[in-house]
DNA sequence: CGACAATTTCAATGATTGTTGAATCATGAG
DNA sequence: CTCATGATTCAACAATCATTGAAATTGTCG
């Protein structure tokens, strides 16, 4: 809506690349929640969030690093996750307040909905 | 819970396989919410719910017959829909009240989402 | 520089998905 | 009984998915 292109630099691009959150459409949002493993990623980010703090390094209990890079890249296109690179540490969050306003309420709902699951595994995140 | 077993009719069985709700999954229902189409047929059913008294041949602006079929049936295995058939009809409903139990608060936020955007198809479901 | 650690990428795999069109199966009408 | 109708099933297909393990990437530290 507002006139700003989107600009993007295509080296950076090649890797992380963040959806304007505008443009996530809401069967894409539920395609990249429909697996235990990406619903696990989430409920653990949600738990800890002490935003910004979760290394992508701590979920290895959830799976092989490189499934869990497939995962991470599937909740990111989804634009439900921000990927942070620092140095040689990635760092996981959620989009809060852009996917609350484009959603309002779904990720709240969503959240609590795997938390009550025992079916979607769990990762305990360092504080 | 309740000691109730299923005691499921095993002629009727074979097509129309509704599951205990408690044994619905949270990824399965994500990834069956995860498509444009389902999401329509969901909404529709939604704003029109005169429950009980949606035929499944009102749907077809949405797609062809056989694959309304399909995603009719990945929505009832999801334990989302309910399909009653009634002579050589058959009725699609929303399962409320045992999805709103088994998951409190998801469905009215999914459907609010899905309601909201231009993305979801939608249908006018006669009155 | 060179070894190391944290991640991602790549290639390969089998499984599942969404879609099509033809065939099938009931059921109710004549 | 036969025929049309509403809907599901089946066979086929390309596309995407989840998963694996090996290789490449990037930054840190000695």
């Amino acid at each position: 809506m507002s006139g700003a292109a989107p600009a993007i630099k295509p080296e950076v691009m090649k890797q992380l690349f963040h959806p304007e959150i505008e443009d996530v459409l809401p069967a894409d949002v539920f395609a990249a929640l429909g697996d235990p493993i990406r619903l696990g990623i989430l409920v653990s980010l949600a738990d800890c969030d002490e935003v910004d703090k979760a290394r992508c390094g701590a979920f290895t209990e959830l799976a092989s690093p490189s499934l869990l890079s497939y995962h991470f890249a599937k909740l990111r296109e989804a634009g439900i996750t921000r990927s942070r690179a620092e140095g040689t540490v990635r760092f996981l969050s959620i989009r809060r307040e852009e996917f609350d306003r484009r959603f309002p309420g779904l990720l709240d709902s969503v959240i609590e909905t795997a938390r009550r699951d025992p079916s979607v595994p769990r990762v305990k995140l360092d504080v």
